[in-house]
DNA sequence: ACATTAACTTGCAATTTACAAGTTAATTTG
DNA sequence: CAAATTAACTTGTAAATTGCAAGTTAATGT
């Protein structure tokens, strides 16, 4: 699987929003911060209840774009956790900026959310 | 219209990206931190080219979480453009520090990506 | 060696998005 | 001031994406 991004400016923040800008993508790169190394299967754990064909193609473009890779790049797929490279850790004081945003913004409509 | 959010858990990261998480609500506050205010056919404008429909529906939907309104809440709609408000405003780092990753470690797969 | 399980893949229904065209009320123009 | 224009949507429908259930395959445990 081989996906090719259609990129609909040259603005960055655009850009961004053209690889995760979406459901998600973050929440992947949130539960990487969370626990450093996770499975295919432990990603289905999270409370938000992610699909497996989306959380395939989520991983696959995630990897193919170097915001994860496996934890043994050597070996099979099987156990084979994924972690966060260079590119996918520099989100993490963008996520965390933006649930900080959520729990003073969001509580409002959303009782039960937490606040960090 | 009068949209209903479907909180997928009480994690603000995922609340956020309840309300945020697509291709579009981010690029209107983008657009408003740029020119402070800007009508319905101002949007339409960008160059990642917007439907009318889209458009309406997210303006509509970030007006009802109030993270922006009409500059002028008393007049019709015609020529009364939309700002930001305190919650949109507070989002402006955020969506900075994003389009700084992205002109970061996105440019090795899109080459006319802007560097902030 | 046999059963189980992790990591996907596939098929299809339900939603959402994209594109084109149409509507309505507020200006602007002659 | 009547007619033409335009801003701000709305609607219809096709196309793409998502969500759900079930199936496949290879590795691992018993």
């Amino acid at each position: 699987m081989d996906e090719k991004i259609d990129w609909r400016s040259i603005c960055p923040i655009s850009s961004a929003l053209d690889v995760i800008g979406d459901k998600w993508s973050l929440l992947i790169i949130r539960d990487l911060i969370i626990h450093e190394a996770l499975t295919y299967s432990q990603f289905l754990e999270s409370p938000e209840q992610i699909s497996t064909n989306i959380l395939a193609t989520r991983l696959d473009l995630l990897t193919q774009l170097k915001l994860i890779e496996r934890v043994h790049p050597e070996l099979a797929s099987r156990n084979n956790a994924y972690k966060l490279t260079k590119s996918g850790k520099s989100l993490e004081p963008v996520i965390k900026s933006l649930g900080k945003w959520a729990g003073k913004y969001l509580s409002e409509y959303h009782s039960k959310i937490v606040r960090l």
